[in-house]
DNA sequence: GATGAATGAGGGTTCATTCAT
DNA sequence: AATGAATGAACCCTCATTCAT
């Protein structure tokens, strides 16, 4: 629907590489259909082969970030390990998806036009975050059941826990302050968060 | 180093004016000096002579912006109310202050632009989030002088606390996701940070 | 010339016919190769199998609109009617073929592109308006050798004759003033004309 | 409403000048933008200060082009000249007019656009034919109530006559058939016309 | 010091045309 | 013989910036 399906994927991949560059350099605004066309080796003609206009180029840029980056935030869970582990372990995926290159630039694009397409913040909110807290509500739940957690709204619970997962780290990445992902930082972090969130929400043995 | 400072402050009032309802609008790349000029009702030339260029003007909404709007979040804090409720107090204002148009607005337009404008994004973070992780640290180490509070990092624990406080509220709000503010949310989210936070930091009498 | 005659005649039809409605409706300028080929149901390349260029298939429309059209204009006038009544027929006839839809597209679409197709301009006018006045000059020359009309140019009056019949009308069809064909004015404005033709050209008994 | 009023009327007029020139030679499709800028000796911004498009800036063209050729056709009738001569007068000052270049490139395009442009169309009609069909069916009334001329209808009469003396003329030209202007063939037509009428329309004393 | 008309590079988009399939 | 994706020049229009008044 945003683009037409019968030319080559081939083609359309590498516009939408181009434009992951541009777009995510430059903003909505500040890209240039020229520039991405130059920089995806097309010229601008193919640009408007494959996609109606530049809104709906960027829109499916959005669309295929999200894709590519968000959905497998969430894998492997399942494992035999203690629910204090298995935190630690989630939170540092999600940490590191957040302060990835593309995790970062994707929210910065979507939060700085979230005003001019209100449709593709709700989709990244829907294909990311929202997909997130589901998963780790349901696996809140479940420990609770078990018995090895006590946690009574577990939507909101998960979304305290990544909310302190970024602690210190986020809001300097999106201010674009730090340059280099401290391995160390991000344990350190986690950490504390996971040491904080049982304090309310585990079981004393 | 900004702007002539030789010209009448008050015509440079009125074009930063003008300059904050474009620029929070339509962004940076979106805004254009002559709707600027046509909204702070002065001459294009006039916009010229006050500041040497959009990027600058920019810079200093942005600047003015922040001074306006985020020193004065963490005033009145020092009162004779008990530690709990002092939190909570702190956490509403941060909060609201987070959630306020202006607030929204220039993280933003920060956020979207801190690649181009890197020294803006640092200015942003020093005007705001620093100071008022700053004051808040030194309130947390005061308490923990007094025993009312184990803090081991001050300025950890307090970006901690901020972070709990945005629970479900803040990117929802950068998304636009949401329209009205919700009172009630922002009242539950403050106080299950507030339990979670002395559930950690917290002393037992 | 204007086209490879070797292609399937069907085809060319189809072009044809696609053409003639986008130039009919947009004009030459105005119309578009692709909107063409998506009219004619075939594809751009195919366009360019059978039509050189945009012009020529202009041409090639201009030619076939003119050949379709504009020949059959002045058939039979051999009756047994009177002088008045055969002048009132082929005045109705050429009237209603001049305000046609057909004939007034082809006309304006000509006059348009006179300066940049002048031999296209030269075409119509032979095939159209030369070959009315040549055979109406001929039926003129013949009713004078009867002794039943008077006319000692007969191709030009002939000419005033058909200027007269389009009194009032197709300037106004021509200019888009007008949108239903008034059958009683056609009626009444050549009536007028034949009058005053035969107030001239006419013998007294 | 056209264009800003307040922009200097000398540059405006220079662009017009140059906009003639284009839209004569190019049609309002075929003309660009950049060429008029540059026919006009002015930048393309400065176009679009002194009209907001191309579909603006063509009407104003028109407006203008219609408002210096048209009106001033019908002036000097009223001498002392008998009817017969004066009809001529008329007659040949009104082939003139619409054998002239300005005549006949503003008929071009107004026809041409007039689907696209309906209220130019009709703008044109009645700055042109419509004030003239209207200043010579008054001269005729004017001289049947003095018993010079029988004309019941005179605005249809004037229409007649103005149609009769566009004999052979007017079609070549407009179709670019013909390159010089053939003052003899002017007064021919122009005689046969006035004949013609005064043979429907005189009062033979 | 203030003005706003003029500039021209660059914006997104369209389109006649080509050519590998 | 037919296709339609790719091309890139040219389209109309906007805009940050300058400068004569």
């Amino acid at each position: 629907m945003l683009a037409n399906d019968a030319l080559s994927p081939e083609k359309r991949a590498q516009i939408l590489d181009g434009a992951a560059d541009v777009f995510a350099h430059d903003g909505y605004e500040g890209a240039s259909m020229s520039r991405i066309a130059a920089v995806a080796n097309v010229s601008k003609g193919t640009l408007y082969n494959h996609f109606e206009s530049k809104a709906q180029l960027f829109a499916a840029y959005v669309e295929s970030a999200c894709a590519r980056n968000l959905c497998q935030a969430f894998a492997a869970t399942d494992e035999n390990l203690d629910v204090a582990e298995t935190l630690a372990r989630i939170g540092r995926r999600m940490v590191e998806m957040m302060l990835s290159d593309l995790g970062l630039t994707i929210y910065r694009v979507v939060v700085a036009e979230a005003k001019k397409f209100p449709e593709l913040a709700n989709a990244f909110y829907e294909a990311g975050p929202a997909r997130a807290i589901a998963q780790m509500a349901q696996w809140l739940a479940a420990r609770t059941a078990e018995g090895k957690l006590a946690v009574e709204d577990p939507a909101f619970a998960a979304e305290q826990f990544f909310c302190l997962c970024q602690t210190r780290l986020w809001l300097r990445y999106k201010l674009n302050l730090q340059e280099a992902a401290p391995e160390a930082a991000i344990e350190t972090v986690v950490a504390a968060a996971t040491r904080m969130f049982l304090n309310t929400y585990g079981v004393t043995p």
